[in-house]
DNA sequence: CCCCTGGTAGAACGCCGGTTCTACTCCTAG
DNA sequence: CTAGGAGTAGAACCGGCGTTCTACCAGGGG
């Protein structure tokens, strides 16, 4: 059966705020790209800062989804706090990447405040979170977490820039192993 | 003598723009807080997209006159390298960073054609090419540059979301630096 | 059969913010 | 002394965009 008018909007918000900006876009874009009615945004959302909300939290919980997948594929526990690695390169090859995290994005372009704020702040905390319980088992977890996060925003933020994902997530990765084994 | 408007009006707008966000900034709000007359802004910048590039203009002279004076201070290609560390923990000091890069921000933020793009875009630019030239005499000028230029963003990425950066920039240095030795 | 839910279509409102304009003041170089 | 550049004060314009409202339509469960 069609895609709900609540998927439609969802799915043309996450390209055009994604790619163009959530300042930049306007709530006309997002219902001219979904071919919906704007009472549909307003019926489904109450407002565009509902819909930037619900934007972020759609992000997560795909993101969440396919880490999990990939984790749940590795054996040891350096596998496993490297999978973010594996999981980005995954993502990056169906979805793109190259306007770097979406979250971030939305930490800096929304008005503290903003209800969509907490959704942003919420995804990094689970980003850290769930790196300690992978890397469970591990020396030194705390470091190693600190480390690896710094080298996972680190490539997300190369590759808004232009970097090749193919190129730049193994060297990040490759990056991460050295640093959790040179210790 | 006092400071002229132009330089009251880049201060402020240079405070609001990083703090808050620039779509989320109004013209009148930095006129306000520089203490100024509305004419002024258009006198000197010709409108708010002049006045947001010459924001991240004025930033990137500031950094990079930060990052030479440290930079000049390193003995070795390997010390000289990581001195944009050492720079940034300075600069966080009497600036603050608590916002990530304002180069990133200004990229997320502002619609593909911005006059301030390129600005953001030679930023970054410039900071590959004189990672490139101060790790000169290193092996493998290439892998450290992108490697220190991965950690160096990760970092400021971390920091906006609220690391402290006498914890976080230190740690940085060292994962760079490990990964410089331990290949 | 009927009503409720979800969706459509389009007009209209209202505010915010970037921009422009005019008239006035002060200071300094020539 | 004076002309012009820099700055001020405040009003006014106007376009974009988020939001609201009304009227209408389809379908499925009670």
């Amino acid at each position: 059966m069609a895609p709900s008018a609540r998927e439609r909007i969802l799915v043309a918000a996450s390209e055009l705020f994604y790619g163009d900006g959530i300042a930049n876009t306007g709530v006309d874009a997002v219902v001219d790209r979904a071919g919906v009615a704007l009472g549909s945004v307003y019926k489904n959302f109450g407002g565009k800062d509902g819909l930037v909300e619900a934007y972020l939290r759609r992000r997560d919980h795909l993101w969440r989804a396919t880490w999990e997948r990939v984790a749940a594929d590795a054996a040891t526990p350096l596998d496993r706090v490297l999978s973010v690695f594996d999981a980005l390169l995954l993502w990056c090859r169906d979805q793109g990447a190259d306007q770097g995290c979406a979250h971030v994005a939305g930490l800096v372009q929304l008005p503290a405040g903003h209800p969509a704020v907490e959704v942003a702040l919420a995804h990094k905390d689970h980003l850290v979170q769930r790196l300690a319980e992978l890397a469970a088992g591990l020396p030194a977890v705390d470091e190693v977490v600190a480390d690896v996060a710094i080298v996972y925003e680190g490539v997300l933020v190369r590759m808004q820039l232009g970097a090749d994902p193919e190129e730049v997530i193994p060297r990040a990765r490759k990056l991460a192993e050295t640093a959790i084994l040179c210790r």
